[in-house]
DNA sequence: AACCGCAACAACCGCAAAGGG
DNA sequence: TCCCTTTGCGGTTGTTGCGGT
């Protein structure tokens, strides 16, 4: 844990939400160096952060594997079903659900299932996410919010994640392009990956679990659009306008995927990330570009 | 058109645990 | 064993967009 090593001036941070460059820079640093002292990354990549907000950033954010999008009934019940027998361990809750980090858990409580629940045992009557989506998804997202920064993500959540009345076996809805939007993964990773391996080297086939490379999930239509958003001037207009109006549906199929038997995972052998296996990704950014095998 | 309240969620804060010197 | 630093976790806050009035 000590990291003497790592030893730096005290200075200033810079707060606040992070800009498309602070991303691509600790993206590129990670990429390049692995995870290492998180205290040194920031003089290191260049960041005027501190360690924490890096972590933090890519744990939440930029970190492979990352399922974004609404919550599948069957995460939903996860959720609540562990929640209520653990508490409010979200990190451990956040295990049980590949692709999840413990802050999207506890905002997805905190938002909604902690309201849904209360209601539930008033009479079952739930305060149903249609509610919000119904509004939702008349415009282009809805509440997504200044975190819509990040846009997709968000523009997934903020319909999507309320919208477990959407999944409705009569209604598969599945949309590969969509569907693809749903990992912060798929967003960055064939720029970046190119960027540290170089685009000769880099390949899906190689570098991601066979089920995503073959899932055809990844679509690089959405990595596309980050280098467009990069090069954007307004990290939240450009991904506001990213933001589609049809993104609740996104995780309806996985849930059906779920709800079909997937039985080892809720989105695993559904055709997305093989999310089980991402452990072994996140434990893959050790140290050097050798071990960035995804 | 302006204002207000609500919802969503990223990010911050503080604390405790872990681990090296 | 103690001290110090880093890391991890959970609670809370801040910001923004949207709908309603």
């Amino acid at each position: 844990m000590g990291c003497r090593s790592c030893d730096k001036p005290k200075m200033n941070y810079r707060k606040g939400l992070w800009s498309p460059e602070e991303d691509q820079r600790l993206r590129d640093y990670i990429l390049k160096h692995g995870l290492g002292c998180w205290s040194a990354v920031p003089s290191k990549a260049g960041l005027q952060r501190n360690g924490k907000s890096c972590r933090l950033r890519w744990i939440n954010y930029l970190r492979p594997g990352l399922k974004r999008g609404m919550f599948s009934q069957e995460e939903e019940d996860v959720v609540i079903n562990l929640q209520a027998k653990l508490g409010n361990k979200w990190s451990q809750i956040a295990m049980h659900l590949p692709g999840r980090t413990d802050n999207e858990v506890k905002n997805y409580w905190n938002s909604y299932l902690k309201k849904r629940v209360m209601g539930s045992s008033n009479a079952g009557k739930s305060p149903s996410p249609p509610e919000r989506l119904a509004s939702m998804s008349a415009t282009t997202g809805g509440g997504s919010t200044a975190t819509s920064t990040h846009g997709d993500h968000d523009a997934n959540h903020s319909g999507g994640s309320h919208g477990q009345h959407a999944i409705s076996p009569a209604e598969p809805f599945v949309d590969p392009q969509h569907e693809a939007k749903n990992f912060v993964f798929a967003d960055w990773m064939p720029t970046a990956a190119v960027a540290a391996a170089g685009p000769e080297s880099y390949t899906m086939s190689a570098h991601w679990p066979a089920s995503t490379a073959s899932s055809g999930n990844v679509t690089p239509s959405h990595g596309a659009f980050v280098g467009d958003q990069m090069s954007g001037s307004s990290y939240g207009n450009a991904l506001q306008h990213h933001q589609h109006p049809q993104d609740h549906h996104h995780h309806q199929s996985a849930a059906a995927v779920a709800h079909g038997g997937a039985g080892a995972g809720m989105v695993a052998g559904g055709g997305y990330f093989d999310l089980l296996n991402m452990g072994d990704i996140y434990g893959g950014f050790t140290s050097t570009n050798d071990d960035l095998l995804f």
